[in-house]
DNA sequence: GTGGTCTAGACCACG
DNA sequence: GTGGTCTAGACCACA
């Protein structure tokens, strides 16, 4: 699977590379039960220090994305995640702002559920 | 209009406050011609710092919703926005990423956009 | 409040200095709402490095005895945590290890017990 | 005696390996001058390393739990362990934070008291 | 070779 | 001055 981290970016870099992460096994790049490079491999293959590549693993390890094996390094997660109200509390609020700035900027109702409804149908298979 | 700021988010306060404000706006709470507290006020009232009201205000004009003048104030942008191609590049980035977690934590698209649509609608008068 | 770590010891420091925090908040030493010294002060103060401190911070917070505000640093946070579930079944585990090993040292079922009543009995004002 | 490990778990399998022989022992499942599986058997039977086993072997040896023969293998010892300063001290210490933080989550000394008499029962014949 | 821990030092965002 | 991020380099525990 292919990182691409922008440095430019003011969005921290392990934040970048957990979302991509996220987004690979929403498209099935990363499939359940598959490792990851490890720490060490991950960082240089895209330029960064290990610590940051080991802070992202460390956040998608605790939201449950992926598990840490001893042995086997970091593997994605094969169990669906829970639908937790902390999350859906949290995807309200943000989708709430994003909603709210693209009625001020004129983005119509019909437009934005297309646009999302197009933007999920990446995700299915 | 009220200003609540949550003091113990990862989110800046400024960032918090350009928020509620432009949801201020979309809710119609917010009119346009009509005129924000001054910095100094906003601050007193909210109880932080004169400068992070100031980046929010400062922040709000680049974006184009408000007009600054130096004797009447920051006031609300009548002319709606355009819908600039950095927005849209923008907002189907940040959407890209919602959705692929929704996705991974197991919202379906009919959940997802359901969720959008209702939320949508608080913004139509 | 007066932090003790061993530097001879294999847990690790930051994990000394989150117990030894969680124990001040037990033992009263910590109010809440009272807010400990910056990550730099604590660092200076016990003569470790000021990352190590970080990590501590960090996941009391993750864990809900804290929380970091922008303006005050970290608080001792006041809401009672929740008895979650997650945490009764790391208790349990614990605890069946540790009275395992008790039984099999030969303290009996009254002195094991003997010796949590009184141990508890510190933390209640 | 089975014995099971969680790869995925933050403790070592060595210490999760050692722990689970012990709470056996308690348990009565393994009685004294039995001997366990050699360290290549019990490495294949749970899928370990040979080295691993080893570790927890002698670490059980060094507690005092079993004896190491050349011949006989690891064998259970039967004489009573003695109550060590050492472990008391350890125990305590233990005991002391687990305490404190049960205390912190709220869970009250009477149920505290309650499940540590619950599990010991079940070591009791 | 893997991740975990710790240190040191630098820069930045925030308030 | 506060915490957050990133880098670099070192040592250790684990398997």
């Amino acid at each position: 699977m292919l990182i691409q981290i922008d440095f430019e970016s003011d969005t921290p870099i392990y934040i970048q590379l957990k979302r991509q992460i996220i987004q690979g096994i929403a498209l099935g790049e990363l499939q359940p039960e598959e490792s990851l490079p490890s720490v060490r491999q991950m960082a240089e293959d895209i330029g960064i220090n290990l610590h940051t590549v080991n802070k992202a693993y460390n956040l998608l390890k605790a939201d449950g994305f992926l598990t840490i094996d001893r042995r086997k390094g970091a593997i994605i997660n094969s169990s669906a995640l829970s639908l937790s109200e902390n999350y859906k509390a949290e995807l309200e609020e943000d989708l709430n702002y994003i909603i709210a700035e693209a009625y001020c900027r004129g983005l119509g109702k019909e437009e934005f559920l297309n646009l999302c409804s197009e933007l999920y149908s990446k995700y299915i298979k």
